[in-house]
DNA sequence: AATATGAATGAACAGTCATTCACATAATTC
DNA sequence: GAATTATGTGAATGACTGTTCATTCATATT
């Protein structure tokens, strides 16, 4: 029994790897059962089926994102401010967690429809916290954007698509990236930056 | 043979409009030749098999695009209406031909590595494009961003975003969806609006 | 020592996949 | 009108799909 977890944590982080690497539906549960080590009978007593494992792994993910987003937003009271603390955890987290952010990002219409809803009402809820500040930015004549909800999609897609080409190994560091995010974000909503 | 070139451009048109909305390994040849309206056999006088047809698809976008970026560019000199040009070409491109865009972004990894290689170059000479004109004006001291490639991966994301919420029925215009991009592709590099 | 449990196996199941092909039909060319 | 070509059909192919299940095995509990 000890083994157990370690199994379904095995299986879990290697379904996310080659979900993300090659989409849901270009993985049979044999890839994925010879990429764990084991045979594909085995991955059902750890998970119900495919699906359940996607929807698992794509609510865990959405789940862990809002509470760590409330926790960084916890206290911090200036609209600039908790714009600023948004805009650097949504970025350094999708720097942290590239596969999870890709797969809840391009599977979701790989859900059966009550999952798909289950997962999308996460998603709102966070695409909300970030339409709420920027229309309280506006609301206090502090931000000069167009349209609050157009604009936090805006930023929303601009953010996470930092998955797309950063590599660790690359040109710049984490740190550096998120600074760079920042300060387009700050300055697209009419900000002017602070010399660091 | 007047037949065939309209069943081959259906083909095309059905395909295009599927794989969008389904993903490329969710749609079978029997699916698309049912809502085409023949036989899955059939399918093969028009295109050498599923995969060629994904690729005949994604280039023909991609040359489209970069065809009508080129004219849309002719002549435009200025740093500042070249980068207005090219968010207006964009965002209104991906507005009218959303599938088109939705696929050559999605399905870039269901294709094999030689056509994939042939694609992704295209898609590099695209960006290319939006980074030139952004390091042009960092380097006359018109843009205030702190990495011009980057900015450039942040702005196309932020754009491309544009074909996952745009609804026709919904609240607002296509131009004027394209004049809230533009105003804050403008702002994110430093240039204030000129009030319309 | 006997029993129960969790976990892995490997074969089997019923379906679906992309693709091929012999054949029929329609259109075009001679 | 005959020959040729283009186009569509429907069945067949073999490989692969997610899932199930009887069985085995090691470990834990009684």
């Amino acid at each position: 029994m000890p083994e157990s977890k370690d199994t379904k944590a095995k299986i879990r982080r290697t379904a996310l790897r080659l979900f993300a690497e090659r989409g849901y539906n270009a993985v049979s549960m044999r890839d994925l059962a010879e990429a764990v080590g084991m045979r594909q009978g085995g991955l059902y007593n750890h998970f119900e089926g495919k699906q359940a494992l996607l929807s698992d792994l794509m609510e865990t993910h959405m789940v862990a994102l809002l509470k760590a987003l409330d926790a960084a937003m916890a206290g911090i009271n200036g609209t600039r401010a908790r714009l600023e603390v948004f805009v650097r955890h949504h970025v350094a987290h999708h720097l942290n967690y590239p596969d999870d952010v890709f797969l809840a990002y391009m599977e979701v219409r790989s859900l059966d429809p009550d999952n798909r809803a289950r997962i999308v009402a996460l998603r709102n809820r966070y695409e909300y916290m970030l339409r709420n500040i920027l229309e309280d930015g506006c609301a206090k004549g502090l931000f000069s954007i167009g349209d609050a909800a157009v604009h936090a999609r805006m930023l929303l897609a601009m953010m996470t698509g930092v998955t797309v080409w950063y590599r660790d190994n690359g040109r710049l560091s984490r740190d550096e990236v998120v600074d760079l995010y920042l300060d387009a974000a700050l300055q697209s909503v009419g900000l002017t930056m602070v010399q660091s």
